[in-house]
DNA sequence: CCTATTCGGACCCACTCGGTCCTGTTTCCG
DNA sequence: CGGAAACAGGACCGAGTGGGTCCGAATAGG
């Protein structure tokens, strides 16, 4: 369906809440703010921090902590570190494993312009933008200074559907 | 991984085969000039008929023909097809099963943006496009006149990753 | 030096999806 | 008028992956 896994969603979750509140934040303190279980908490700042999102602190008091500002985080990137890297199909020009109708497939490879606009698209929204009035005002606390975040202009093409 | 199904990496392979030879094609001719299965090719066909985007025969010497030319059918469409409609995430804003933390979560609904970005970058896209130096010379069949497709310009954003 | 706390990696279960098959209905040919 | 060809719709089964849980390793504090 093109959906992106509930991971992903979980993410984001975590990334704008480890933007606010302390400095450095432990998974079940994360778990406890947003209501996601914690073990999913955890698994998901396990691989924010393998993609350089986060840093992590071991030991006691130790924890997690933002890398780079929200404004800086595309959404592409957190998609490539939860889900990998973001092609749409197994016949991406550079698979080593070419699919077994390769003599018959009239469109091998043809999907890449396809990924490189879905690329696009994700690599021109950031976490700020999709913290930008998503959090009600209860929520909201005063960040130092979130740079405004480049507006997106995807808007020229006419939605067809 | 954001990776739509292999059913609709089939569909447009089937697409732009219909579009070349006969007027109308059955399910296991299709699948032996496309190499893929034919129960495979039968259910996408079924689906993209669902959709409208072929128009079935019934009967002896029936088959599936193109509602369409190439040119104007997105991938979008085909998509939504295959995989149902284009969103990323359960928690599109107008899902009937609102997300059991609702209450905490602060992106509720802040995917919105994302899903109409990338619905629009696929939505430029026609298989006509893919089409395009998609089928070797030895496969290419003269068709009658298949409008150039408007060249999509996706290529204006620099690709970070 | 020992202990508590927290991250890191490995494991397992369940769900959805890809793929197949069967039966029924419709239409053309003999 | 009967048979064959081809689509339509459903159910069924297996594989892959997402989602969740557990235990071990590392580090700061006492």
């Amino acid at each position: 369906m093109l959906r992106l896994s509930k991971l992903t969603d979980y993410a984001v979750v975590v990334l704008v809440r480890l933007s606010g509140g302390a400095a450095v934040q432990t998974s079940p303190g994360i778990a406890g703010a947003t209501g996601i279980p914690e073990p999913t908490v955890a698994k998901v700042l396990k691989a924010l921090a393998a993609g350089g999102l986060v840093t992590s602190q071991r030991g006691a008091h130790g924890g997690y902590r933002l890398s780079r500002p929200l404004a800086t985080i595309p959404i592409a990137e957190v998609i490539a570190a939860i889900d990998g890297p973001i092609a749409l199909t197994a016949c991406v020009d550079g698979s080593p494993t070419s699919c077994e109708v390769l003599g018959l497939c009239p469109v091998r490879g043809r999907w890449d312009p396809v990924n490189t606009a879905i690329r696009e698209a994700l690599t021109a929204i950031t976490l700020a933008d999709m913290q930008e009035a998503a959090i009600p005002r209860a929520f909201r606390v005063p960040l130092p200074e979130q740079a405004p975040a480049a507006p997106v202009d995807v808007s020229s093409v006419p939605l067809a559907e």
